[in-house]
DNA sequence: AGATGTGAATGAGTTCACAGCT
DNA sequence: AGCTGTGAACTCATTCACATCT
């Protein structure tokens, strides 16, 4: 086996060989911190200890620490987290202090609906083009940008300057575009389609498989409900 | 799921004793086997080892045989596995012998493509039900069936019969949508929507946050590319 | 022999508990 | 006092190694 990933089959995956190994457990908190301290922000609450902001939202007190810790100190001993710094820090850290351009390869529904959603479309994240093999599509404009043909995609991650690539593609088709974007330059991944990628080094990938979302609650549903 | 990792999807309580304490790592894992072995199935492969299973599809095969014995032995030492067999023992398990009728609350970019959307309408799933708070979205039709109003969302839960929810409404209306199909008898859900839901005892629960993938995602594109 | 199933060892991730700063 | 930052304890998950069965 080469190089030793940690890999959740089926699941979420997440690529390249990493230097600064954070774990993508500890990068989603860091998220939803970000997450709730925006929230804050809005209520104009300055200043927060990592109690109060676990029991606001039901997160855990020593973890916030942990997670925080690893980067460096943000906090204030005896007082807590000023609210605005900690933003400040963890937009910085997570990248999201500059616009990521994205394109969308494979305008389907799934593809198109994430071309107009306002998540990808907000804060540090907008969709600038997007790519499909059928002609009938082509040309279509939403959302901001024209949709192209998927044979010009180099051409249109180059010209969009797209750095991430969202593959919305059919399973078969899934291996081959995704080795096309990143001939293409491109440096990031989000797979929705159902296979596993080989990845490429150096190109960010997360894999999003919504179909086995749906296999987890399913066996919840299986279980025979407690009548109590 | 955002932060929290000890996620309790559907009240957890004494059903089967095995059966309820399956992490959701590992059922993941097993739904991905079932799709593997789909493959092979299609393939005309009958019989297959652990290993060479782990082999073609970048799996660990100590892992799956783990995986495997925590439900029973599938396999037959010195062979492998029935291929067709495992295939039946796995669907049991994770409940995909039967159909599961699902609802879309929130016909919006999302929520209108997930209707169509191929994964939520194959196998053991299909969307059967959609509404909307729009009246202009109402009546309309697609994919199978025609849009309601969200007030009468505990009605069409049960004209449909659906069983899981799949909530794509934004993140103000989500908690109170969350508690209304609770309320309507709903034993799954399935949330698109970027907050934290308090959860109900014995419904079924799985956050899916597709900003804070991209967010991952961003956070190595930040990474200097490592030169080694 | 050859592959499963499983306890034991290792590793990852989380919580505890407290030293140390404000 | 109060709260952060952090090593140590603990829990959960994966991998190893081998006894066990065909």
């Amino acid at each position: 086996m080469a190089g030793g990933h940690k890999e959740t089959p089926g699941g979420e995956r997440e690529g390249s060989p990493r230097v600064s190994s954070v774990s993508h457990l500890t990068l989603n908190r860091l998220s939803f911190y970000l997450r709730c301290l925006r929230s804050l922000q809005s209520e104009e609450v300055q200043r927060i200890s990592s109690k109060e902001l676990a029991n606001r939202y039901h997160l855990s007190a020593s973890q916030i620490r942990k997670d925080l810790a690893q980067f460096g100190e943000f906090g204030i001993r005896g007082v807590g987290y000023d609210v605005a710094q900690l933003i400040e820090h963890l937009s910085d850290l997570l990248g999201l202090e500059r616009l990521h351009r994205m394109i969308i390869v494979g305008m389907g529904n799934l593809g198109s609906a994430l071309a107009c959603y306002f998540g990808f479309n907000s804060g540090a994240f907008r969709v600038v083009a997007g790519v499909d093999r059928d002609p009938a599509k082509v040309g279509a404009s939403l959302c901001g940008f024209t949709i192209g043909h998927t044979d010009d995609l180099a051409k249109e991650v180059r010209r969009s300057r797209a750095e991430i690539g969202i593959l919305c593609v059919p399973a078969e088709a899934a291996q081959s575009t995704y080795d096309e974007l990143v001939a293409a330059g491109i440096r990031g991944v989000l797979n929705f389609s159902p296979i596993r990628l080989r990845p490429v080094e150096n190109v960010a990938h997360k894999d999003v498989d919504l179909r086995i979302h749906l296999e987890e609650l399913a066996f919840f549903l299986k279980e025979p409900l407690p009548a109590d």
